[in-house]
RNA sequence: GCGGACGUGGCGAAACUGGUAGACGCAAGAGACUUAAAAUCUCUCGGGACUCCCGUGCGGGUUCGACCCCCGCCGUCCGCACCA
């Protein structure tokens, strides 16, 4: 019997069982179906899941049951990113260990995941924190160590004063600590470093291969990488002024061709050559300790004034060895990039203009732009860096910058000083080696241990995994692990004397930048991969996510499976084929008049004469309504997926989260929003039930004739069936719930008909075929409707064990199409001709209609243009 | 400063490859059913001077035809930022 209503909370849960037992989304490595991997990225486990989980997971899930149904062994996992800060943070106030906190958010988490009904195998889960993970990710690192793809040298690094941790470059946002918000400090430490570097022009040029990746991701990835073509040259020193041991400078530049517009010489307050001249010259030791002071903070270092300082120093131009240029320490130039060291050429170059302009040096424009007249150009307060000819340039004068660039780089690679050329063509990059060591005891301890006489060893493979101590005082100053009593003794592997285990711990970063391989073989204690195993199920064919990742955690990944290339582990560079990087969930805001936030769960809304008006439950008291925010626990704005599938279910959750916005864009929750969504649920189980009650059963084959309006409801769901198929393909989640909407209401008004005239074993049969199809179209969003769709339909196996249905391109098209009339481009009639019509025949009919006739006013048209099966457009 | 994306009804949006602008929904309004409410059903819903005209941020252009292509502005959002 077809309840009236439909119960989410009965029904979900039992088919979440159901799906459970049967094992229908369990993947096995030996099927022999085409395979298709999809990933959501995995959650840190905080506590509870979020709404953008929710949206994330969502989409996920109906890209895995779409592919699936199309016949593909769909592979579709989830783990735990279970390494980081806050475990540690939350341990350390409830006075517990990481670990249990740790699990029992992923206990909870996973109770979440399970409620939203995802089509995930569980039987491959892994979290990052426990030992049979980290055990190959330490094994990888000695692998990488001893392919030369790890570093260790003493660095300038970024310090988090809050977390007490080094962070890569990547984890900088604004100068403050991506997870602290804390101003970052420069200190120099020695590291660990994974050489990234190694592969920075492939990193570059393989974006290119990325073609399902979204070009904002990959322009952020090319801009990080930074790759720059220049030439290094060396500079005499003046003799007269060098310091001891001094004799020349090598500068980077990638403007070579604006070498006769040189003022000045810089370098960096780190610079050798700086340090050498401030011995002899204390107020320019104190310059350059006022330059390390200011570099403590990034965010001071982007708002100070250009600044420098004359070591004396003279170096003479390349080409003219009677003309000197002065040497600056310049707090504006980095010694970790380049050379550490440049040539300024201000007329050119806003930076040095700006230096030249505080201390009277001049400028010399080298580069006319068209159109202006090289004796009177000039360059005062705006550089200019456009294209042009070369001026004031002596041998260059008249060349464009291109020639001009390519001269001098010919003159001075062939030009010898000191039995070297002057000059060198270098390719430069942005990007720097992954510094990796965290001062943090919750994360991969580095499988190294330090040796007085030996130095640094690796840890024998046969001691891995290296396991954290499990008792361990988290109140410490500084890093926990340092601070155990025993854990950090150890005898060398290699002469036996007492030795001591490196005690900093992985960025878990490193966790995340290989979790897509270990999920195709969870279960290998041996090695992180089984090479063939991983080779069949990547690359990953949908992965989806937040775009905060677009740098740190994909251009890491990327890296990591060219490392893992390199030492044998897969046989791929490339991890992710299609990348889709989703909007967040946002929500209104609501404020008290104290200012004080208020949850969307505490208030009512009503609407007043067309405006809304916002009251507290408790007491009704007066709420402002705020602007549309990201959902923060700040604002207070968040909805809790739980509350939400339990009133409405989780097909009505995962539906809203589909439907209106497209995928990429932010979605607004709103309350009438999921209201929508809950009205539908039952809309299409009221439906369906009408529909089982006069369709023909199931596996009746199509009787010989069809009635039109039999005709016209296949002709609607094959039609509906293409496009909702090739919207879920392209990820336009929205588009493909409008056409579902469609099709619903197509068919609800096919049987409203029926009612009247009787059904005939035609449109039994289309409707028996228009219920299937739409069970199936909807059944990758709101699965357990589905289900219980299905199982009212009469099917007696699961429909997400069922193929996709096969859609009929011929029957989907109409015989006769109507096209739109325009007159001068304005659409003023329709006609309604044969599907094969030629073009001629178009015509006639077109002038024969009466306001084309009126439009002429007895005149010829003077043309027609027919665009076949489109429109036609009559230019009067 | 550099780079990128976006701008369409009251709101979220749709519109293929240059071919009927506003599909599908939300909100709103009117009506039916009901003792009543909820639910459900039917209708209206860009604007106007309503056979017609205007309308996709603004101003131009290309085209038989422009939300879509080109040029110039304005606005919003995002990323990077002393990179030589």
């Amino acid at each position: 019997m077809h309840a009236e209503r439909y119960n989410p909370r009965e029904s979900e849960t039992k088919w979440q069982q159901l799906w459970e037992q049967r094992e229908t989304f369990r993947s096995r490595n030996d099927d022999p179906r085409p395979k298709y991997y999809v990933l959501e990225m995995f959650p840190y486990p905080s506590g509870r899941i979020h709404m953008g989980h929710v949206r994330n997971y969502a989409m996920g899930d109906v890209v895995a049951r779409y592919r699936r149904a199309k016949g593909f062994n769909v592979l579709h996992p989830m783990g735990w990113d279970a390494f980081g800060m806050p475990a540690e943070n939350a341990a350390r106030l409830n006075k517990s260990h990481p670990g249990t906190w740790t699990y029992a958010n992923i206990a909870t988490m996973r109770g979440q995941l399970k409620s939203m009904g995802l089509s995930l195998d569980w039987s491959r889960e892994i979290a990052t924190c426990d030992p049979s993970y980290y055990k190959h990710q330490q094994g990888m690192f000695l692998d990488f160590l001893k392919a030369g793809l790890v570093d260790r040298k003493k660095s300038k690094v970024n310090w988090d004063p809050v977390d007490q941790t080094v962070l890569a470059n990547e984890q900088v946002i604004d100068g403050r600590g991506w997870r602290s918000g804390a101003l970052v400090e420069q200190r120099e430490l020695t590291q660990w470093f994974l050489k990234i570097t190694d592969f920075s022009q492939d990193l570059l040029d393989s974006l290119d291969t990325l073609d399902r990746w979204p070009e904002k991701v990959r322009l952020m990835q090319k801009n990080w990488i930074g790759r720059s073509e220049g030439l290094l040259v060396r500079f005499r020193i003046d003799p007269a002024t060098a310091p001891a041991g001094e004799s020349e400078l090598e500068i980077y530049t990638t403007r070579p061709d604006t070498l006769f517009g040189a003022r000045f010489m810089a370098v960096a307050p780190d610079h050798p050559l700086a340090a050498k001249a401030a011995e002899s010259n204390p107020e320019l030791a104190a310059f350059i300790s006022e330059c390390r002071r200011m570099g403590t903070s990034v965010a001071t270092l982007e708002t100070a004034e250009k600044k420098g300082f004359d070591t004396g120093v003279r170096v003479a131009h390349p080409f003219d060895p009677d003309w000197k240029l002065p040497v600056y320490v310049a707090n504006f130039v980095l010694m970790e990039y380049g050379c550490g060291a440049i040539f300024g050429c201000p007329a050119h170059d806003q930076r040095d203009l700006d230096f030249v302009n505080a201390y009277g040096l001049g400028n010399v424009p080298v580069v006319c732009p068209a159109g202006q007249d090289p004796s009177s150009f000039t360059v005062t307060d705006v550089a200019y860096d456009g294209d042009g000819l070369m001026i004031n340039s002596r041998f260059l004068n008249g060349m464009t910058i291109a020639q001009a660039r390519e001269e001098v780089s010919k003159r001075l690679e062939t030009t010898d000083i000191g039995g070297a050329p002057q000059a060198k063509r270098q390719v430069n990059f942005r990007l720097r080696d992954w510094g990796i060591s965290r001062q943090r005891y919750w994360g991969c301890p580095i499988p190294i241990i330090h040796c007085e006489s030996c130095d640094v060893v690796p840890a024998p493979k046969e001691s891995l995994p290296i396991e954290l101590p499990h008792d361990v005082q988290l109140d410490v100053n500084g890093n926990p692990l340092d601070h155990h009593p025993t854990w950090k003794h150890v005898a060398c592997p290699n002469c036996g004397r007492p030795a001591r285990r490196e005690t900093d711990t992985m960025d878990t970063f490193v966790d995340s930048s290989w979790y897509f391989a270990r999920f195709t073989d969870p279960w290998n204690a041996e090695a992180p991969t089984d090479k063939a195993v991983a080779d069949h199920w990547l690359p990953v064919d949908q992965y989806i996510g937040g775009i905060e990742h677009a740098i740190l955690h994909l251009l890491y990944s990327r890296f990591f499976t060219r490392a893992m290339q390199a030492t044998g582990h897969l046989g791929l560079s490339e991890p992710f084929k299609g990348l889709f990087t989703q909007g967040m969930v946002v929500h209104e805001t609501y404020r008290m008049a104290d200012g004080a936030w208020v949850q969307p769960s505490e208030i009512k809304i009503e609407t007043v004469g067309g405006t809304r008006h916002a009251s507290l439950l408790e007491g009704g008291a007066e709420v402002a309504i705020g602007a549309v925010e990201k959902m923060s626990k700040s604002k207070r704005n968040t909805v809790d997926p739980d509350d939400i599938i339990g009133t409405f279910g989780a097909d009505t959750a995962r539906w809203f989260m589909l439907s209106d916005s497209p995928p990429e864009r932010d979605v607004i929750w709103s309350e009438e929003g999921v209201q929508g969504a809950s009205r539908y649920v039952q809309q299409l189980w009221r439906l369906i039930g009408e529909i089982a009650g006069i369709a023909a059963p199931v596996g009746a084959s199509a009787p010989s004739d069809m009635s039109q309006k039999a005709t016209a409801v296949r002709r609607l769901t094959h039609g509906h069936l293409l496009r909702v198929q090739e919207n879920i393909e392209r990820l336009r989640f929205n588009t493909a719930i409008a056409e579902i909407r469609k099709l619903s209401n197509g068919l609800s008004e096919a049987i409203g008909a029926v009612e009247e005239a009787g059904v005939d074993a035609g449109l039994a049969f289309a409707l028996r075929e228009g219920g299937d199809v739409l069970v199936n179209l909807f059944a990758p969003m709101m699965p357990h409707l589905a289900e219980e769709c299905w199982q009212a339909l009469g099917h007696d196996t699961p429909i997400a064990e069922a193929e996709w249905p096969l859609a009929d391109a011929a029957l989907a098209t109409n015989d006769t199409v109507t096209l739109p009339i325009q007159i001068n481009g304005k659409k003023r009639a329709e006609i309604t001709v044969d599907r094969s019509a030629d073009n001629a025949t178009v015509e006639t009919a077109v002038l024969a209609l009466e306001a084309v006739q009126k439009a002429l006013d007895g005149k010829a048209p003077k043309k027609i243009i027919v665009v076949p099966q489109r429109i036609v457009n009559v230019v009067a």
